[in-house]
DNA sequence: CAGAGTTTGTGCCAATTTTCACAAAGTATA
DNA sequence: TATACTTTGTGAAAATTGGCACAAACTCTG
């Protein structure tokens, strides 16, 4: 354990582990090793190691680790022994898909509610959640305690809507539109542009050729 | 101008410039500096410049650079100056959602193929395509000529695809479910796990204090 | 319980990426 | 045209990140 400040990509990685852990123990298997993790997750064992080392010493020498014991410590430490209330603003294609995924819940993260600026849009149900008119955020927001704001509204209503949402305390925000936000520094926004990650794989085919030359 | 390694996060990068830079020429703006970019895109004037400086010498000292010149140039190097066929293995929820996204053609990615094994969804219209059964996709994929599969299917059925679409020379994947794939590496893979970005910024809630500590 | 084998945790090094900083090259003005 | 100002392009420094390698810690077997 170091007080060392943790990578970007460590925290990431690391619930790719608690990932395929939780998967381990559903199947009873309850010792792995970091190069068997790694194995499974595509990663090295050196890289296991040192991801998991950020957070403390989970593992025992010549054995392995223990897959319930790691998955309790990892659970605490990464906050999933909670559950984190998220709200949707913008139910349209992207935000109905979001909306009716159940695998968000499963793994901690509540969507307790859904908001839309387009009167045909509101009232529609969508599993346990109406989607509710814009002027109602301000008060759903505050009321169920949102910490977690996505935004799948255009690209130009996208500023204004993070707006409100700072505003009521939302500390972090997932960006599906394509534009950069503005936000203060204690805000965190993870932006989730597709059309530029599928641009990024098409420059990966333009120099192809190139890389293997 | 070098030969060097172009860092993967400098092409990303790029595509952000080229998008602002768009965004730009339409206003009718004909020139910009690092700076201003920066400012608009939430990056350092320095990041800019040598980002850029892989590519090539855009620039004009004392000036800046002009945005129609630079919007070609890039579009060029990007290979922005043709269309990539894409293909949606998978037409639920998700799927659907990026099949009926006008986004994607708008910045040259055609989806041109939607496959899915559920009888019920194929023959779905969406927009100008038609769902089509998976026995198709073999056919399909060589006939329109797929260089970039997107895998929009449960996860245990993702490798499955994934090693299908492979086979037949799609180049580059990018990957909705929550799984790791195992590609040759000559396969680029992208993956998208929505459940981990939030997992991430739930993370960053928990160690908020912390950081500010 | 001794000796062989396994696996962790981590210091150190290598590679990559970002930031700094400034000479060189331009613009603008009068 | 000269002078002041602006901005680029890029080496060099700093920071971050990933991989190696191995002592130490533990297990397993006979
Ligand atoms: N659908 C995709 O596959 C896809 C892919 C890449 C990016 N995106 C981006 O995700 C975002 C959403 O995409 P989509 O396909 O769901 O679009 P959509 O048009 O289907 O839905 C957008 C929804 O936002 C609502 N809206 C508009 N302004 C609003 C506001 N100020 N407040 C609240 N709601 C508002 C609209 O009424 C609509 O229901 C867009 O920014 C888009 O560029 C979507
Ligand atoms: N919807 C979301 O918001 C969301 C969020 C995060 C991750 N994901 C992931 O994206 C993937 C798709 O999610 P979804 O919500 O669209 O699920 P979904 O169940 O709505 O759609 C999956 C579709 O894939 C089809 N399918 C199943 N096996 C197939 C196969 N072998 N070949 C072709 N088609 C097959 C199904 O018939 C179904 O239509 C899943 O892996 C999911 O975990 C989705």
């Amino acid at each position: 354990m170091n007080n060392k400040k943790v990578p970007e990509g460590t925290i990431s990685r690391i619930f790719i582990y608690l990932r395929e852990i939780t998967e381990l123990v559903k199947l009873n298997i309850h010792t792995i090793s970091s190069a068997e993790l790694g194995e499974r997750t595509n990663l090295s064992d050196a890289q296991v190691r040192k991801d998991l080392g950020y957070f403390g010493q989970f593992g025992v020498s010549g054995a392995g680790y223990n897959t319930q014991e790691l998955k309790t410590a990892l659970e605490k430490i990464l906050g999933k022994d909670r559950a984190w209330n998220v709200a949707v603003v913008g139910a349209g294609h992207l935000g109905s898909a979001l909306l009716t995924y159940p695998g968000f819940k499963e793994r901690g993260l509540d969507i307790v509610a859904a908001f839309d600026s387009d009167s045909r849009k509101v009232g529609k149900q969508m599993k346990e959640i109406t989607v509710q008119p814009l002027e109602e955020l301000p008060r759903v927001i505050q009321q169920k305690k949102v910490s977690i704001g996505i935004i799948a509204v255009p690209a130009k209503e996208a500023q204004g809507v993070t707006d409100m949402l700072v505003k009521l305390g939302v500390g972090c925000i997932l960006n599906f539109a394509p534009t950069s936000l503005n936000v203060p520094d204690n805000v965190k926004v993870k932006d989730v542009d597709l059309s530029r990650e599928l641009e990024t794989l098409s420059y990966f085919l333009v120099n192809k050729k190139a890389q293997y030359a």
